[in-house]
DNA sequence: CAGATAGTTAGACATATGGCTAAGCATGAC
DNA sequence: GTCATGCTTAGCCATATGTCTAACTATCTG
């Protein structure tokens, strides 16, 4: 298992939270200061902060402080090895579909019963 | 938050074990037991079963018991949410980049006067 | 029926996660 | 210098996660 799983494991943990995912689309707008980031999410500085310090880690955003204000930007090519991954299963997924397909269908139907 | 919410959680959470991305690599070759399922993965049966519990919450796979032999299958469809939050998030990321194109422009036409 | 096979359930356990409060530390404004 | 601002650090707490062992159920096989 090389870094590069890592690399996955840390982005798709970090997109796991609803929280983190709002942050990321905030950020999408453009930059902004930590606290900015923090209002609408309803919750605390520190709480928030260890959002932030993840999405970082995950490489999905970058910071920066300036003053006493610091800025988050987010990195828009860290999304690349999940988009990579998601291709890579969908050429064998869907290589496999039509039979998978049929099977999926049986399955379905005998849950139902 | 919506339900669509939960359901991209899930999903990104079930995706960020690596055991649980390594299972569904090998079920991209076909359907298997539990058992097949578990072999390379070099854990004890119970903690795949819980690792195939996480995948089928998430709609990653599928599961049907035949005899006292259970066989799991990927579910294609499953991959769908995060391929469209994908896509919507490279829509305003790249947006985002032409904004910032725009700004570097205007600043380096002010500073030519 | 006896024994092997394939899952399943229950419960224990260590660590991780997501949230909080309470201080603490720079920096900018007066 | 003093005070407000904006972030940081430290530490607590409840719940979730990933792993295991041990014991149980259900289903072939002979």
């Amino acid at each position: 298992m090389a870094k590069h799983d890592t690399d996955l494991s840390d982005l798709f943990h970090a997109l796991a939270d609803p929280t983190r995912r709002s942050i990321l689309t905030h950020l999408a707008q453009g930059p902004a200061p930590v606290s900015e980031l923090a209002e609408p999410t309803g919750l605390r500085l520190p709480t928030v902060m260890r959002h932030l310090a993840v999405l970082e880690e995950a490489g999905l955003i970058a910071t920066s402080k300036d003053g006493r204000v610091r800025t988050c930007a987010i990195v828009p090519e860290a999304l690349m090895p999940m988009r990579t991954w998601l291709d890579e299963q969908r050429v064998i997924w869907e290589s496999r579909l039509d039979r998978l397909d049929d099977y999926v269908k049986k399955v379905m139907k005998e849950r139902e019963t």
